[in-house]
RNA sequence: GGCGGCGUAGCUCAGUUGGUUAGAGCAGCGGAAUCAUAAUCCGCGUGUCCGGGGUUCGAAUCCCUGCGCCGCUACCA
């Protein structure tokens, strides 16, 4: 096999938050891709940097009174903490804020100069009145120019089609803080991406670079039309780079010195080991893998290949994107737990666990991936406890202290199909299909705990004429159980370092897959990996729960009451005919026919019980309201459902389905009371 | 509105270029075993492959259409 000369990258994560389990699915993919390559003996390093710049840096920097400086340095330390907790292996991490970054920069910025795609011109722009932030089109909202459709966004009418400027929109708002948005101008900088657009039209659609979906999605959304300028300068002030001639009035924007990162970042690895910078970037042996997420794709798969072709730098080889996580088949919720913090996780749980539950969910496709807890548990505890250490752990123990058969035994041909799957598996890995390889090795160590429940070593220790048939059996379950570990090692390699040191000998390529050890001395067998339980993740979750934080004082959205308009005025006659009382739910259930109704029976204090249908099943258990207070509709004229007499309503707000929230009131009611 | 994607067993998902009775893991039920971290092994799945048309000797797989869900829609890092 001939070595291939591999740069990985995955995408700089932002400087402005710690790393949490989303982010994790990126970092976890690639450094499984990263470290395949390398036990393949392929020469291939991993780089990757923090993303500094940008007026959110600055925003946080303010609000913790340090200089931006200080607060990258403190991020940055923070997130390679959080990274190395979770065994993910880079060659170099940087920074965007680096020198090498700001003189790749400048020579990307000068081969757009001398390709003649840079212009300059004044902006119209709105801003945000109360945080002062600059508003793209879809932040504003307002009457359509042409039909005047109110409530529409600020680039094109969803009534009529039309597509407009954000500053042709009728009585504009923002939707940041729901007032008028205020009107400024600055210059900026465009690159002309139109000129490189038969080049994208190419490098994107043939050669294999992107994913189907995400070639179709840039042919429907992008190449179809007319490529817009793209914006890269931010006037000042401005946390990032300032744009060389400007007087330090023009900084690049964070997303054009952002990929630039993967180059700085691969110089410094090469100024460390004394290799040359063109080795990576500008040679066409050199495969370049980018690793992203699919909300940064048109900024990997436009601007970065237009920018590197402009400078005569080597393209993507390929650029490999995923979805997002969800946890429990939703977004992921501070409120709930489920937005859990690398660090976080790491005060609970092995990072093995999550690696390998990501692995073997992951395929090659943009799809969101589900992390679901109790699939969580069961799928770590049964594959890697159940299946693979618990073959080393019910054999090493008969072979402690003790050496490995002389001569591999027969054993059916199990070692010979294991290592026969290896280019499979490793086909598999190649192709960033982890959950097929995963379960290819899986099956594996399948018949390998067959092949020892067969032999019954357990019935052979019980018989002194049988210790050399016994050492044979345990020779093949752990030569199986070590082959196994090998193809994880990518996924696993805490567990392949354990495996080195029970059979003392090293796991350093993926070849050694191919032949069985033998007489080696067996190690005494101590645990590789505990049992996940329930409470720990449990734990992990009630941790993470936080209350939503009010991000700047009282700033909630106009979307609801955009949604329902207020109704018409009334009086308070009108009021009091409506009778609200507080009750308590002392018995709920769902109706199982219905799909979106749990039946109450709801308590007004003494015997007056009331029977309601609520609307309410996606959105509540009915053992969560059981005991609770809430205020109902207790007038209301009876109806008839298909399920039985509802007697009353009960109050929520929101727009159905999830988003319904139950009315409750303080503590210190009492059911019974109206409320006035 | 436009565009992209998805819709297969209770759950999470495989199903290669259309080809025999549609699969796996987990959960569930029954049994065996007791070496092992309540681990392992054996047995048990008729599911309108979202609905409706069409192409074909043959479609979960290709085409059209309807429904549902998700995402994206360039100065959101």
């Amino acid at each position: 096999m001939t070595q291939r000369r591999i740069l990985i990258t995955a995408a700089l994560p932002y400087a402005n938050g710690p790393i949490h389990i989303g982010h994790l699915l990126e970092y976890i993919q690639t450094d499984i891709w990263s470290r395949f390559q390398k036990l393949r003996g392929h020469n291939a390093i991993f780089v990757c940097a923090d993303d500094t710049h940008g007026t959110a840096i600055t925003k946080s920097a303010r609000a913790k009174d340090c200089t931006e400086e200080e607060f990258i340095a403190a991020m940055s330390e923070a997130h390679q903490r959080d990274f190395a907790g979770f065994q993910i292996e880079f060659d170099n991490y940087g920074s965007t804020h680096s020198p090498e970054n700001r003189e790749y920069c400048g020579q990307v910025w000068q081969a757009l100069k001398d390709a003649d795609l840079v212009s300059q011109r004044v902006v119209e722009q709105f801003y945000d009145v109360v945080t002062g932030e600059s508003l793209p089109d879809r932040f504003i909202k307002g009457k359509c120019p042409k039909c005047e459709a109110p409530d529409q966004y600020g680039d094109n009418c969803d009534k009529c089609g039309h597509t407009y400027r954000a500053t042709d929109v009728i009585d504009p708002i923002s939707t940041v803080s729901g007032k008028p948005p205020k009107l400024g101008s600055a210059e900026h900088f465009f690159v002309n991406v139109e000129r490189l657009h038969g080049f994208l039209d190419e490098w994107t659609q043939s050669g294999n670079h992107l994913q189907t979906e995400v070639a179709n999605y840039l042919k429907g959304h992008f190449l179809g039309e007319e490529l817009r300028d793209w914006d890269v300068s931010r006037p000042a002030p401005y946390f990032g780079f300032e744009i060389p001639a400007t007087n330090n009035e023009h900084f690049w924007y964070v997303w054009f010195d952002a990929p630039i990162g993967y180059i700085a970042s691969t110089r410094q690895w090469c100024d460390r080991h004394g290799e040359e910078i063109d080795a990576w970037w500008k040679n066409p042996e050199t495969e370049i893998h980018h690793f992203l997420g699919k909300d940064i794709t048109y900024f990997h798969t436009l601007f970065w290949p237009a920018m590197l072709k402009t400078a005569g730098l080597n393209l993507p080889t390929k650029v490999h994107i995923h979805g997002f996580v969800n946890v429990g088949g939703e977004k992921m919720s501070k409120s709930k737990g489920t937005f859990v913090m690398a660090e976080t996780y790491l005060r609970h749980l092995d990072p093995a666990y999550l690696r390998y539950y990501y692995a073997s969910k992951l395929g090659p496709r943009l799809e969101d991936l589900d992390l679901n807890l109790g699939e969580f548990i069961t799928k770590v505890n049964s594959d890697l406890v159940g299946k693979v250490v618990n073959l080393a752990s019910r054999s090493a123990k008969f072979l402690a202290d003790d050496t490995l058969s002389v001569s591999y035994p027969d054993d059916g041909g199990l070692f010979q199909a294991g290592a026969e799957a290896g280019e499979s598996i490793a086909a598999a890995y190649e192709n960033c299909d982890y959950n097929a390889a995963m379960r290819k090795i899986m099956a594996l160590a399948d018949s390998a705990n067959k092949y020892v429940e067969d032999r019954e070593p357990w019935k052979l220790r019980k018989d002194e004429a049988r210790q050399e048939e016994l050492r044979d059996v345990c020779t093949v379950a752990l030569n199986l159980f070590r082959q196994i570990v090998i193809y994880l090692a990518p996924v696993l390699p805490k567990l392949a370092s354990q495996t080195a040191e029970l059979l003392n000998t090293p796991i350093t390529t993926w070849s050694e897959a191919q032949t069985p050890l033998m007489s080696v001395r067996v190690g005494r067998f101590q645990h590789m990996m505990k049992r996940i339980e329930e409470k720990q993740v449990h734990a992990m979750i009630e941790e993470s729960k936080i209350e939503e934080p009010a991000e700047s004082e009282f700033n909630d959205g106009p979307e609801a009451l955009e949604k329902e308009p207020l109704a018409e005025e009334c009086t308070i006659d009108d009021f009091v005919k409506v009778d609200m009382r507080v009750a308590r739910v002392i018995e709920a259930e769902a109706v199982p026919e219905a799909d979106k109704l749990l039946r109450l029976k709801l308590s007004l204090g003494g015997d007056v019980q009331r029977n309601v249908f609520a609307g309410i099943k996606a959105a509540y258990k009915p053992e969560d309201l059981v005991g609770r207070l809430v205020i109902c509709c207790a007038n209301l004229k009876p109806r008839k459902m298909r399920f039985g007499v509802s007697e009353g309503m009960v109050l929520a707000s929101g727009g159905g389905g999830k988003e319904v929230f139950v009315l409750s009131p303080d503590d210190g009611a009492v059911p019974g009371q109206r409320v006035h």
